[in-house]
DNA sequence: AAAAAAT
């Protein structure tokens, strides 16, 4: 399914010749002519010629450089969510038909679906029609906060434009799924959002949809300062890694297909000049890893003064302690519009409480929504433990390849994804394999960026059905027909397991995983019990001895029941109680209590345990 | 203790 958007992006990028219509916008004589000249916000570009209804532009005090913004958010108060018609009724008015590319295009937009444009094209056998809806009905849902708007059913319920629309079908997807249903509303509502769902489950689209679409209708769009080679994106998304960081945009650019929204991305180890020429050309969503927009902020190519809409996807990794002051800074410390006027939202498929309470800072009362994990809390992913010792590993990592190998599908083996704790522990385990005769590579922080992104494509095309990686590889990254995940050394945090066996069992599909455990991994033994039994895994005795003997749950936190990675801390009076808190305060502006008013829906009230508990 | 992320 998705691994060919990629292929096909690059083969069509060549032969894209003669399908769109939008070859001669704006002055596309000169072919040196600066790119600058004249800004049109995106909501205008793209206009075919005249009759088209202008697009609703809010009220907003236009005009002054700088932070035009008013009090509240752009484009009228936030909590008036029926203005985007997210609950059938209104079709909120006319922003029709879209054509055509870019008003600086002197380039042509690539075709990302590399189908010619033809939107009926036969359906490609291993396109995204595969998604086993079945495998999400029941999943457990649970939203807190004001007034949350309900969900929808089908994407025809939402008014997210034409030319979205098309690309919805163009990539095959029916119907939402179920963080979608949940979240797009909640977003185009205005509201800020800390959502809990795997990855795999839509994620990228939930977010990527009402941004793009709130772009496109460019309500309080306006003419940003003219600053020498500065770039002033609507939209930032932040990923914790460069590979996801490509992947989101690529997803993204085939969500914006034709609709005049530009994306660019940004990232560390890849030649910085073809990136700041991508800038120059253009941007109203950057995807980015942190550390190199630090740079492009430091360096003044970027500002965030018109950013509208903040995600962060694997928002609880990027809120530990590795990446928190990154992030803080971004979001904090530049001329980024501060929280209640942006609008941000967090994805992650686990949160861990004290990450939540830390990411309130960059939220304004927000909607909390968790979707029951699709594939590592199911039985759809398989999972195994065996008891392992270090010098035995390799061994028995060779017969389950043995094994797999015989087994495999199609013709194909069957893609494994083996973890391993440390880069180095990834060479060696890769040389070995590579000495036995079987097709590894590996992915890790010490590789050029080039050999990491060669190592993913080599793995995800088949050629190298073996890819040992180390955390890098953990989140996010959507590789299609992983098989089997091996957790050759278990890592130290429940966090970190739930997405490495994350990367199998995708859309809906079945995955096995496999950890090799030994008594290096007590403190892990209670959470991973739990987690297995929690998600209907048969758990080995010998396994519980060790979960009952761990001294209550290593130092991992997900104590107390309420797993799925999925409920919000604002419910938990372990966080509410004890003075100056977050929640006791009365009136901090970032609160809002989720039970505060009357009149919420879809919650459960305070103190009224959630289904799933 | 390790991994990731700017040069």
């Amino acid at each position: 399914m998705r691994s060919s958007w990629a292929d096909l992006a690059a083969n069509s990028a060549a032969e894209n010749a003669a399908s769109g219509s939008f070859a001669n916008n704006g002055g596309a004589g000169t072919a040196s002519a600066p790119t600058r000249a004249a800004y049109v916000p995106p909501h205008l570009r793209n206009r075919p010629t005249s009759s088209d209804p202008p697009a609703p532009v809010n009220s907003v005090p236009s005009g002054n450089d700088g932070a035009g913004y008013g009090g509240s958010r752009w484009g009228g108060p936030k909590y008036d969510y029926n203005r985007s018609g997210y609950g059938g009724g209104g079709r909120g008015g006319g922003w029709g038909s879209r054509s055509g590319g870019w008003d600086r295009g002197r380039e042509r937009e690539v075709n990302p679906f590399g189908d010619n444009d033809d939107t009926e094209q036969a359906p490609n056998e291993q396109d995204n029609t595969g998604i086993n809806f079945d495998a999400y009905e029941d999943i457990p849902v649970e939203t807190s906060g004001d007034n949350v708007p309900p969900p929808v059913n089908t994407f025809a319920e939402i008014d997210l434009g034409e030319a979205l629309n098309q690309n919805i079908r163009r990539c095959k997807y029916v119907k939402p799924t179920p963080v979608q249903r949940h979240a797009i509303p909640i977003s185009l509502a205005g509201r800020d959002l800390m959502a809990c769902a795997q990855t795999g489950s839509g994620k990228t689209a939930a977010f990527c949809f009402p941004i793009i679409s709130g772009i496109m209708k460019g309500e309080g769009a306006q003419r940003p300062p003219r600053g020498a080679r500065t770039v002033y994106p609507f939209a930032l998304i932040l990923s914790p890694t460069r590979e996801l960081s490509i992947q989101i945009h690529e997803e993204a650019r085939k969500f914006s297909y034709q609709t005049g929204v530009r994306v660019v991305v940004a990232y560390g180890g890849a030649p910085i000049n073809q990136q700041l020429r991508d800038l120059e050309r253009g941007v109203d969503i950057l995807v980015a890893t942190p550390g190199r927009l630090v740079d492009l902020l430091e360096r003044a190519r970027v500002s965030l003064q018109m950013i509208r809409y903040l995600a962060l996807d694997e928002a609880d990794r990027m809120l530990d302690m590795g990446f928190e002051p990154q992030i803080r800074k971004i979001v904090e410390q530049m001329d980024m519009p501060p929280q209640g006027v942006r609008q941000t939202m967090l994805f992650s498929a686990t949160f861990p409480k004290e990450i939540q309470r830390l990411a309130s800072d960059f939220l304004s009362h927000y909607v909390f929504l968790a979707v029951g994990r699709v594939g590592s809390s199911t039985d759809l992913i398989v999972q195994r433990v065996e008891f392992v010792l270090e010098s035995d590993k390799r061994s028995h990592l060779m017969d389950l390849l043995h094994a797999q190998r015989a087994n495999g599908a199609q013709g194909k083996q069957a893609l494994t994804l083996v973890f391993v704790e440390t880069k180095k522990g990834a060479d060696s385990l890769e040389n070995w394999l590579y000495m036995n005769g079987f097709p590894a590579t590996t992915i890790h922080g010490d590789r050029t960026q080039q050999e990491r992104e060669q190592a993913l494509r080599s793995f995800k095309s088949g050629n190298t059905p073996i890819l040992v990686a180390t955390d890098v590889a953990a989140r996010g990254l959507d590789i299609p027909h992983v098989a089997h995940v091996v957790n050759f050394d278990i890592p130290n945090d429940i966090d970190d397991y739930v997405h490495r066996i994350g990367r199998t069992g995708r859309a809906g599909k079945t995955g096995l995983a496999t950890a090799f455990f030994n008594e290096n991994n007590v403190s892990l033994a209670k959470a991973l019990a739990d987690l297995m039994q929690e998600s209907n895994q048969e758990v080995p005795a010998w396994l519980s001895r060790y979960a009952a003997r761990s001294s209550y749950g290593g130092r991992n936190r997900r104590s107390g029941g309420g797993r799925f990675g999925g409920r919000d801390f604002r419910r938990d009076s372990s966080f509410n109680r004890g003075g100056s808190d977050y929640y006791g305060g009365g009136g901090g502006s970032s609160t809002g209590g989720y039970g505060a008013s009357g009149g919420y829906s879809g919650g459960y009230g305070p103190g009224v345990t959630s289904a799933w508990d």
